[in-house]
DNA sequence: TGATGATTCATACAAGCGTTTGAAACGATC
DNA sequence: GATCGTTTCAAACGCTTGTATGAATCATCA
């Protein structure tokens, strides 16, 4: 029963790495020290391999980055900050196999049937816990809709570090990449989102 | 000689839709009503014709939805706006077929052999207006580095809304998607944004 | 020990891929 | 109208792909 685990691991990495096209499932096996034929047994085949790869992703990366513990006193600025910071750790200075977050951002610009799950489990819970942060930031009387966009502002700029690094590398060049370190891109964009916030200029 | 343009033009099509390895040169061709040999006459390889499609495709871009022309006395606050509206509208009200972006966010994510020139034809010199702008609405003593920090926070805010679409339209449904137009996301990313740096408050 | 079900294995298959080829068709030039 | 470079074409090549198959191996329990 070890290898059905061994196959999604390796599968999640390969995929991550190249796309569902371009990965073959006999990298795959030889990888995962298996016989060609286990996805068939295991799976059925490469696309229920696929799925069952971008789930167990998903699951595995917010037990190894959890949120800090809230109590009912915590601030909401504290909240988001921290937030924010979880976020980019799971982004920039992740500490588990990067591809985990290479299938997670995959599945959101080029959805395939494994996306559904992926919003439900994954996306909308931390969504929700953002945007009830920001309601506490924002007037009482916003309505829902500006507080979803605030929420994509937020997301956004989180995002990006992990979508454009490599153009962010060629724009900036090596040296300056590397002062880009998660504390700092995380206080950034905490002390850019607050600052809009406070404000409260949301139209 | 019209045979070449037509094969760009629809490889940028099938390879923004589809990917680099799922597209086929059999489809491609197919569709530009070209011989299958077309492409190795004209190109050499699928790769050099992906390098062409990438290319072609940015400068289209770029003439169907220029930035507004500004004179000396127009004020940062108008040219951030204008920015962000002129970006938005080549990311959602695109008039142009939608899989130039495509190709190039897939660029961004996954860059290839074309990136390259993407980031020195296309993305480094938008990046600098950015910046220039920014320059004007952030204290005279900002360091370039936080100004270009504060450059990927409105460009993260501005590519989310292409690259998490799929994912936007799961969270919050299609009626209340709809009211998500062009105009109401630039006002958005523009207030949220002079909101920041306004305060000044930019570590 | 011997039988049974689960797993692994080497091998094969058909289909699709990018690419190549050499001849046919075309168009301009003299 | 013959010639020559350019462009098109049908056909095939060699290779890789995902998947299927049936025998071999293993583990478990009577």
């Amino acid at each position: 029963m070890e290898t059905k685990s061994r196959l999604i691991d390796v599968a999640g990495q390969i995929f991550g790495e190249k796309g569902y096209e371009a990965a073959t499932v006999r990298e795959i096996c030889q990888l995962a020290e298996a016989n060609l034929a286990a996805v068939n047994y295991y799976f059925g085949d490469k696309r229920r391999l696929y799925i069952e790869s971008v789930k167990q992703a998903c699951v595995a990366r917010g037990e190894e980055v959890p949120l800090p513990p809230w109590t009912a006193s915590t601030p909401p600025e504290t909240r988001l900050r921290e937030f924010i910071e979880t976020m980019i750790a799971r982004m920039v200075d992740y500490p588990g196999p990067i591809w985990h977050l290479q299938l997670t951002m995959r599945e959101m610009s080029e959805p395939t049937e494994a996306c559904g799950e992926l919003v439900r489990d994954f996306i909308r819970p931390h969504f929700l816990l953002l945007t009830e942060i920001l309601s506490h930031l924002m007037p009482s009387d916003t309505t829902p809709v500006d507080l979803r966009l605030a929420a994509f502002s937020v997301m956004g700029q989180i995002l990006y570090h992990r979508l454009a690094r490599p153009v962010i590398l060629a724009l900036v060049g090596a040296k300056e990449m590397e002062t880009y370190t998660g504390g700092r891109l995380a206080r950034h964009i905490a002390d850019f989102s607050l600052a809009a916030l406070a404000s409260g200029a949301h139209a």
